[in-house]
DNA sequence: TGTACATCAGTGAACGCGCGTTCACTGATGTAC
DNA sequence: TGTACATCAGTGAACGCGCGTTCACTGATGTAC
């Protein structure tokens, strides 16, 4: 028997119930938060007992992994889609926002308080660098006046693995990231609301702090 | 009996085992997350049985909205200080870094990702307009360039109240906000650990592009 | 093509746990005459 | 100063709930000869 990518139909099905799961678990943390989230709940909504859902993944805690780390692909695969499409840093900005507001609680589970108990699978450091790298690819093609935090960069840099971006592109990069969160999660956690004016307004004004003159 | 402030010996009593007990879910916080605090737990660990709390407090949320409201009054407390202390933009980004790592769970209760189910009470908004009011004097001292989003603070200005600050300023101050909260819930999170700089380092560099040239 | 066997999905009962909350109660502390 | 009464802190038992997880099992689906 070749090695094979062929599935035979029971791990088809496998294959199924597994993505049912994670949508239902999904809908339960857009409902209640990740801490919430429960085996027990999912296995009723999709009319099963409890322990089948044990066939599947080997306890909560594997199955919130799986939860994360497709989070972080799908916005990995966001910004190289982007950056495949000729996106500049206001484009992965927008790309950002768009990710960030089709599912708030998917870029909790990612960038917000971390969930009590649980410790992130080291393979998303490798997805977080993923995302880095197609930022910094987008911030070295750009020119910024010198910083005193880029002399600390330049000698701090291992995060940027081989990437040949100047300290003065690192710093644009981690701008990037701490500017447009900012603006994200007071958003998404509620704290513009009731205020009166527009967050993508001022989305698009930190936007701008990044790549104008 | 006329109106007094003084206190009897049971309502100090009263008001010290508040105190107690909200130290103890403070404790709980920080080891599991604000959705996992538990009023039985609080209990045993003071020596007492579950329902005895309910002498102190009504239920849960009652509790978890005085941890909210005392974590928002201390914040605004340590910047009103700060303001009298003739402290300017980039010190007010000073001692909100500095109450902030001071406690990261109470950092992240009142500006972190929403605890699922529970509703701030509306006098929370109270304490944070009094903060931005002390924001909002700090960055009316200042000036700044035009930008397009000012324009639409003209028009959206209705939650600075009647602070006379000029749209330039209303915008300073919500650049203040969004920047420097990115670093820090990024930082808190932990999503900066590992990467080899100094998120201090950052989190001055942000300071800077508020106050600088 | 049919039969014998192995694999695997799903069930139901059970375990032990901790939760928030109520209730009727005891005992100590304060108040009024 | 002493007695009678009201107030209130705290207890222990109980209710109903849902959780994660294990276990022995049934029954259907696939595989090998």
């Amino acid at each position: 028997m070749p090695a094979s990518d062929a599935k035979t139909p029971r791990e088809r099905y496998r294959a199924q119930v597994r993505e049912e799961v994670k949508a239902r678990a999904w809908e339960q943390i857009a409902g209640a938060g990740a801490s919430a989230l429960s085996l027990n709940a999912i296995a009723k909504q999709m009319g099963m007992s409890g322990p089948a859902l044990y066939r599947y993944f080997a306890n909560r805690d594997e199955l919130i992994t799986e939860l994360v780390r497709d989070a972080y692909r799908s916005l990995a695969d966001r910004c190289q889609e982007a950056a495949e499409g000729g996106a500049d840093l206001a484009g992965l900005a927008r790309t950002l926002r768009e990710w960030a507001l089709a599912d708030p609680h998917r870029y909790f589970l990612v960038y917000g308080t971390p969930v009590p108990g649980y410790r992130a699978p080291s393979d998303t450091t490798l997805i977080a660098s993923e995302i880095m790298a197609v930022l910094l690819d987008a911030c070295a093609a750009d020119e910024a006046p010198e910083d005193p935090f880029d002399t600390h960069l330049a000698e701090h840099r291992l995060w940027a693995g081989d990437h040949p971006a100047p300290a003065a592109a690192l710093h644009r990069a981690l701008r990037f990231w701490a500017r447009l969160h900012g603006v994200l999660s007071l958003e998404l956690a509620g704290h513009f609301t009731g205020m009166g004016f527009d967050p993508a307004e001022l989305y698009a004004a930190e936007t701008r702090s990044l790549t104008g003159p």
